[in-house]
DNA sequence: AACTATCCGATAGCTTCACTGTCTATATCT
DNA sequence: AGATATAGACAGTGAAGCTATCGGATAGTT
């Protein structure tokens, strides 16, 4: 068992459980649902799994759980690795995918505009899901009386950029198309979420500097 | 119908629910489950409800929809809305509201020294729940042999930060306590999906920059 | 006062989602 | 040979977020 794990070219169910920590039944729903592929057949009912196949469990707990993707969505943006896609298109398939599908027809106009000015001179496509989810955004800050003080919204544009232009950058660092792609798709999903978490710890952080906490004797600059 | 509009006093339950588009079932069940306060008793089965039950509905929604919180989530901050909590402590709530729960102990130490070497300096406490989830996103990078190139990491953090000052900024021009608490809450939430969706239109953008699409003819530099 | 529409509150039911467990006929390990 | 494991089919589970129905009371109209 100890020597299995350096050179796991062939295991069987049980091991690719153990080896990934997710139960039996669990990875045989995933390949039911076709987020994992069928191991390598050797025989009518028996079948030998890889590095691969731990490796893409590893990607789909990854999309389920820190992305918050759901099992259908998940397969989508898996597929989109899968294809031969160009990088673009993959950009694509994991865009819409974390974006949750918003008829353009119950968006308020003004709120589209709104974003329109926000980004102004970006070349952003009209059906950008990222543009729509936007708009929605602002529709909803709207009618909870949230006005946009001191360029609260483009400050975020600002930032958007600073990201999308560090994220292309990982992607071209990758060497090959599948590699890119693969980036493209994890970035999209995970980049969020890490974001949120950096963002919650800089609101702890300004917090902080601009409203020190007077009573306490005197905290030590950083955690614990 | 038109007229309700303009002095919407007191309000029905049916009336209540076509202001809202929430049907009256629906909003029975958030009256049940405390996300919505009981209107104005006249009796002993009917209650009135006012202008703050329908801007509570929209808020609720927003949560929900645009938060994508659950149910208890969106209860837990909306509690924090209403409380008397010092500002610092609505950041809190808002915060561990939108964060997954996550165990510490299931972190990898090496994330989250990874985390703080991102966050040099900042004041960051070490049970901010920022701070765990964005171990958290990290180790799953990691572990789907991601690696940080070109100060990807950093340059998020970077973008982190000036985002949470636009969101200081934002709170600080509110007025009274009340306002401040509800932007501190709705800008968490609803922070995280404007940013990404800014961060997928910034994507494109940046994308197309860099790689033009040759054959298209000449595209228009901006939407449709 | 009668009649109808609506209300509240309780409870039960529905649908989706992400698993989880059971079963059978085979295959592998020792 | 006999214990254990496997693929695949299928049924079951529990949580979540509504949705529908009902009984008794009230509101508004006539």
């Amino acid at each position: 068992m100890k020597l299995s794990d350096s050179y796991t070219i062939h295991m069987r169910m049980a091991e690719l459980s153990r080896a990934s920590g997710i139960p039996v039944a669990t990875i045989k729903f995933y390949l039911r649902e076709r987020l994992l592929p069928a191991g390598e057949r050797t025989g009518p009912n028996q079948a030998r799994y890889g590095e691969e196949h731990l490796r893409r469990l590893r990607l789909i707990r990854g999309l389920l759980e820190v992305g918050g993707l759901s099992v259908a969505t998940a397969r989508g943006v898996i597929d989109a690795v899968d294809s031969e896609l160009p990088l673009t298109q993959s950009f694509g398939v994991a865009q819409r995918a974390v974006s949750a599908t918003i008829d353009p027809a119950d968006i308020d106009p003004e709120a589209l505009a709104g974003i329109d000015r926000l980004v102004e001179g970006w070349r952003v496509s009209g059906d950008n899901p990222g543009r729509l989810a936007a708009a929605h955004v602002l529709q909803t800050f709207e009618s909870l009386g949230q006005r946009d003080e001191r360029n609260w919204f483009s400050r975020y544009a600002a930032a958007a950029l600073l990201v999308a232009e560090a994220d292309l950058d990982q992607v071209e660092a990758r060497g090959s198309r599948e590699d890119m792609a693969e980036t493209v798709v994890i970035g999209t999903v995970l980049g969020d979420a890490l974001f949120s978490g950096l963002r919650r710890a800089a609101q702890e952080h300004v917090s902080t500097l601009r409203y020190p906490v007077p009573s306490e004797p005197d905290r030590t600059p950083t955690r614990e």
